[in-house]
DNA sequence: TCAAAAGTGTTACCAGTACACCCATGG
DNA sequence: CCATGGGTGTACTGGTAACACTTTTGA
């Protein structure tokens, strides 16, 4: 085995909204710095379901809205010996299983807007991922992938609130959102410590994409 | 050497304005049919300067305008030998030495909106690459890339014309891409057919992103 | 003096934003 | 009946889009 034969990894920047607090999972070796999960993509078909497998492996869930970031690459390590580690980021509900005991690497939720040291250029990706999906929360539907599969409006709205770090008016919310026509109420209420809510769902045959008004003429 | 060791390599969709169209730059090896230009990452010593060898290969130039677009792994080749196919597309101003004769294959470009059909998932890549300029080159200053140094506001125009695919109106594109602040004027005129116009260049300071209005409140 | 491209302001409309009160339930 | 969160409409304002003529040069 020649050692110009590249190592290809594939990590995996999950998040999920938990405590009012956007999170993200981090693993750690003992006697090491924390880490995003990483997978080999040696034994899967590819690099997706590398990724998917990361995922399971850590969260015990089998689907969640998983994105491809960026591909890095690194010759630092043993001499010559190439390292090739394609980042994805997750969305998981709110709701789900996070880490399952599955996780054979030691691993745990943390707040992203005070995470640990990582190591290798880790920070760096989970800052990518960050802005990634703050940008993409603004110009798509991507935000439901945060929730439980019904929610309420007013949820919703909170975890828009939180991801982007800032208050929203509550009737301008709404009225945008219903517009957008990319959720639909259901015939659900929830009871609750006040007038109870009505409960809404992603249309599974809405446009994810929406153009957002351009620049440039 | 084992045959799971993955094949790594880059393709680099390279774009440019000529004749009033929108061009790629394709290769065919004899006998085959029509590719974007590929190459080994093997002996350089990252993505990102296989990419621009790539490029320079083709085209001679030694620098321009590249980011990368996808990865993309494919198991289809030899029995269980993993390519991984790392994408990234290039923007070329217009008045630069295009297909220089250093190109190893033959190379030549086409308009993109008759493309040949392509090998492998390469019009797939090439049809997310175009999507992907011109996604970006509505919220963004990237279109200054595929002009020579400096330009008058008309050759704007038509370039953004050309690529975006349809017809803007003049005091408009003027006046929001001045007040942008992108680009500023030179003492240089040029004289043509008619009234000489005058040239800008690009504001190496100019911030390259600049944010649209979002979607949600 | 004609053709060809460069350059220049104003108006109308729509969309985004700001804003305050009533409603339904549980305790 | 009180506390808690859910739900609703309007007026203003600022930005966007539509639009036509004058200017400068070369032939």
């Amino acid at each position: 085995m020649k050692d110009t034969c590249p190592v290809l990894e594939v990590c995996v920047v999950m998040f999920t909204v938990q405590d009012s607090r956007l999170q993200v999972l981090l693993s750690q070796q003992p006697q090491s710095s924390w880490h995003l999960p990483v997978l080999a993509v040696e034994p899967h078909p590819s690099l997706e379901s590398a990724a998917l497998a990361c995922l399971t492996n850590c969260t015990g869930l089998t689907e969640a809205y998983l994105e491809q970031l960026y591909s890095y690459s690194d010759c630092s390590g043993q001499a010559g010996r190439r390292r090739v580690m394609v980042a994805y980021f997750a969305l998981l509900p709110s709701d789900q299983p996070s880490t399952g005991g599955a996780c054979r690497q030691e691993a745990a939720w943390h707040p992203v807007d005070a995470p640990p040291p990582l190591g290798d250029n880790h920070g760096e990706i989970l800052k990518y991922a960050l802005r990634r999906l703050r940008y993409k929360l603004e110009y798509t539907a991507v935000g439901f992938e945060l929730l439980p599969e019904t929610f309420s409006l007013s949820e919703l709205q909170r975890t828009y609130e939180i991801i982007l770090g800032e208050k929203l008016d509550k009737r301008n919310f709404r009225r945008r959102i219903l517009e957008a026509g990319v959720i639909e109420p259901t015939n659900v209420q929830r009871m609750g410590e006040g007038r109870p809510a009505r409960l809404f769902r992603y249309r599974a045959d809405a446009v994810a994409e929406v153009k957002a008004r351009r620049l440039f003429p």
